[in-house]
DNA sequence: TGTAAACTACACCGTATAGTGTAATTATCT
DNA sequence: AGATAATTACACTATACGGTGTAGTTTACA
């Protein structure tokens, strides 16, 4: 009678994940070779396709991880005792953090191109997590309640707050080296000034 | 005595585009085989190559082209007899305009993939065309001194009405099928209300 | 230490692709 | 109509890649 022993694999395959992060980051989906994952990771193309049986498996396992961490953020809730401009400033260091290591500016960079390719797809692997506003929806319907915002659609104005985010801070950063904290500073500061010229309640 | 007559290529030239253009599109740079793209233009893959010598080279002329027309914007100036929400719309419909037309739509998408693919290569391309903000910049500083804007820091308030526009329209446009101008129509309003509630002169 | 699971090394297959060479055909200008 | 530039059809090369099969080796646990 044989028992069914099994080895604990999920060492493996962290490290065959490790490899193929690095490879698809720097060389895209299609001109990265099983192959070239496989030496990256310091491992034989068999395990490689043991453990994940094909590219598409691969990739899959890497986005999913990738988003399930994302969605892993600190929750930011409403305090009345601090600074309006101090909370916001926490909602924009939430964003700083999702392309502020090289791995993950890149991850966001490869993610990017490959939601860019197939819209269809990225529409529905977005879908499977929730709304990256909502946090800041909820904030903002408390400071309503709390007379320090003014709005009469806060869906617009959460959309506005983090289009002038991503639209100053996110985006430009995957088009050069990343972020650099201290230059971004003055624009965080401008934008949160903006938009509590809009939305405070002098 | 052989005189040297050549024929006009220039139209064959623009077939062999067009059909590139749509391969590249729906397939990226790496899929898109130059047998298919023959095919889609209703060319011998020969003449593709006698026109473009490699696929590096057809793909540096659609990027080429596509940049050169982008430039020929329409020029916006600064109008002290208009209403300033009037000309700050021609700024936002200006860049909606890049991403109007499924092609130039299509087209967006696909430099975006490769600039995210080769950040270097982004930004040597770019450079080569002044940056879409001059327009902006200029206009705001006679806005300033007919004393209907404020702001001590022009390239700064540049930025933020760039980061609002692309932050909220162009980006996601990008990902979904599109500009919807109705749909789009209130966001343009909200981001120019809260432009002018910062730096609008009361 | 014995044993089975996990891993490696490596050969191998089918297929796809960028690019070339060439002879025949078509289109254009005088 | 004649000359020739442009295009086509097609065969062909070299290479690379995703994926598989297998025999032997290493590793971890009882």
């Amino acid at each position: 009678m044989t028992q069914n022993i099994s080895r604990d694999k999920s060492k493996k395959r962290a490290t065959i994940l490790d490899g193929a992060i690095d490879v698809f980051i720097n060389m895209g989906f299609e001109l990265a070779s099983m192959d070239k994952i496989a030496e990256t990771a310091g491992v034989s193309k068999r395990t490689v396709y043991n453990h994940f049986g094909s590219k598409e498996n691969l990739f899959q396992a890497i986005v999913d991880d990738f988003l399930a961490q994302r969605q892993s953020l600190k929750t930011i809730t409403y305090n009345p005792e601090e600074y309006l401009a101090e909370q916001l400033l926490a909602f924009a260091n939430a964003e700083i953090f999702l392309i502020d290591s090289p791995k993950r500016l890149g991850l966001s960079r490869f993610l990017t191109r490959v939601f860019l390719n197939d819209i269809k797809y990225a529409r529905e692997t977005v879908s499977k997590y929730p709304p990256s506003h909502l946090m800041l929806l909820n904030w903002l319907k408390e400071a309503v309640e709390d007379n320090k915002i003014k709005s009469d659609n806060l869906l617009l104005t959460a959309r506005v707050f983090y289009a002038m985010i991503e639209g100053a801070i996110t985006w430009p950063a995957l088009f050069t080296d990343g972020i650099n904290k201290a230059a971004v500073e003055p624009m965080i500061s401008e934008i949160i000034t903006t938009f509590l010229a809009r939305y405070g309640n002098a």
